[in-house]
DNA sequence: ACGCACGGGACACCCCGTTCCT
DNA sequence: AGGAACGGGGTGTCCCGTGCGT
């Protein structure tokens, strides 16, 4: 069992992940994290030696926290096709009762950081980086074991992936619709089928038509 | 010639516009507006009653200015699918040349206002309800003219649209790579010729052309 | 009959003299100057180089204006004695019934430039500088005709008069009650009948007890 | 020992109250103070609610300071006539030496005030109404004890004083120059003497020529 | 070890004096 | 002559980070 400072510094984290990424990392003020994590002014500097290192620390949680949420839908899948559409399954039904409201974090940094704050802007571009990998890697698993179309660029179908996804989810979060992330991640799943997954090898099949 | 204040304003205006889509409609400051506009503070809200109404037109006019371009990539096109590959074609090289660095500010209003800044966000809602539109109805004709396969949902194609776009805009501002945007444009390319054109009349078949 | 230009300026002058005794030579703003005088601002500078030059002139219009006052008590008085006590005449009254309420410029000039506005601050001196001429020569003449108890000093005797009047008028003010300069003038009176005015030569005459 | 907080506070005080004194009391800008007093504009309002908060009370704090020059000049003395000397005595060297430079905070609030900052001649006419009334009381006592005159009106003899001395202090301030108030203060010695003090009863006595 | 007070800095907004254009 | 436009300074507030006091 952790500490009690360790459990103070944990829900200080926690309620500032949450409150950063729907006020912004950046524009979130101090005195609304001493408000939203219960402590005070005085406490929260012992626990985080500045304001920025507050907000890195509160960033890397929420990507932490969103990506579990993926690897946790990749428990068992052992297609690619069959995890990449897991992975939009995970997606579904996210704006709302998500732990972490507020959208995307990575998205979130990387247009709050833009020519202003270097530093966030470097944890956004890691944790993308990082995101992007892991479906890059899934790809590049798929196309090793035949369970994707040949000819395919792992990296750059992760770029389709997550540009979509990320419009997606920013319209969501604008409209307060879901919908909208939903018309998104039915376009994947379209494109998985048509355009990942292996042509079905029969010449003489003639079903793949809507 | 419109008068000497009309011209300040029209130039605070510009100049706001530019640096707000950089560093964010909401967090520039009124310092930063008066060294970027080169007028003094004084001045400023001569023109301006308050900040909040700077910043709406400015985002105003930097949605004006995106919005040109587009219009301009229409012109001439009679196509549903010209029009939507003229689109795309307009936001190649937009990362670096477009006069408006620092990628949508669509999205950008949107994802700063998220839960903070309401009326920004009601701006950025309206702005994005007429892209949203403007795509709408290019889908909306193509069907009406038989240039698109029929059973397409309008609002759900623009969706597609904008959420891929926008992603790879992120994307492209994030690493300052415009290659990311690229994919995600060539992936709707695509994705136009074997989702939203006619199915090439089967040989045997020859009935559909406009 | 001077010209049109010449009255506006007059107008302006007597108007900013009568606010600004009231509202302080430096502290009344060009604003409470054009709401006074009925013209607008670019036309006071077509009449008036700068503030400071109004200030100026204001100044010398008020000090002129209750000079004005004194010279005319003066008129047709011979005896010293006479004199003096006429000067003391015309502040009776004067806190109300006066076209340039406010107090004596002079002294508001005075405390008002004290370490701040060195050019207003010269003005005021001067005015006084006159004024103080203006009693130490009634003085002067006085002991010339042996109208004055002679061993008195011109000088000394005009700074007792000024002190005690200033102080008198500034009371005044500040209670808006008459009743105090009423009670400093009185004891010059009576220090004009004991101290000023030559011993009764007569050793017999006994009766000046008050 | 005082808290820190108090102790910057009061270093806030001393030094408003010096700097207003000679700046005026309402014209003296917050950023004067601020240079004055050696903190930033953020800590000044922490200690003090509003400008005109600070006004009062360095006011207050002025008046405080000159009285109790006077108060310490009373002590040990218990005649009427002795009182009324000593006070003035404790004006000769007041005009450079003193700590609080910029002549007399209660005439200067009193001019300054005039028309336009009520709630700062109420408190110049509460000190001058405490000051009346000490000059009054020295005076009453004395009438009492048969060390003055009878027949003589406290408050008219109060209101001389005063007018004299402010008139003097007024002087000395414009001219720069101790003289000025000199004069006065010997013109007071002599009304004493003349006026207030009871007539040496002896009929024979006839040598009460200077 | 925690919390509040303290101080420094920046910010938004306003007012004032002055000038330019009409 | 009039009014808009502009530059500068001023006020009050908020917020960040630190150091005292408990």
């Amino acid at each position: 069992m952790p500490g009690k400072g360790e459990r103070t510094r944990s829900r200080i984290l926690q309620r500032s992940a949450a409150l950063m990424n729907r006020h912004g990392f950046s524009s979130a003020s101090m005195a609304a994290v001493v408000e939203a994590s219960g402590i005070q002014k005085g406490g929260l500097y012992r626990h985080f030696e500045s304001r920025e290192a507050l907000v890195g620390q509160a960033f890397g949680l929420a990507v932490t926290q969103v990506r579990a949420r993926f690897v946790a839908a990749l428990e068992g899948k052992l297609d690619a096709c069959e995890q990449l559409l897991a992975l939009l399954d995970a997606y579904e039904g996210a704006g709302t009762e998500v732990p972490l409201p507020g959208g995307c974090p990575i998205m979130n940094a990387a247009i709050e950081s833009d020519h202003a704050h270097p530093e966030l802007r470097e944890l956004a571009r890691s944790a993308m980086t990082g995101w992007h990998a892991m479906i890059s890697a899934i790809v590049e698993r798929g196309l090793r074991r035949r369970e994707l179309r040949s000819a395919l660029d792992p990296a750059e179908v992760a770029n389709v992936f997550i540009a979509c996804i990320e419009g997606g989810v920013m319209l969501t979060q604008l409209y307060n619709d879901e919908r909208r992330l939903g018309a998104a991640l039915r376009h994947l799943r379209v494109y998985i089928d048509r355009e990942l997954r292996p042509v079905p090898a029969s010449p003489s099949a003639k079903e793949k038509e809507s």
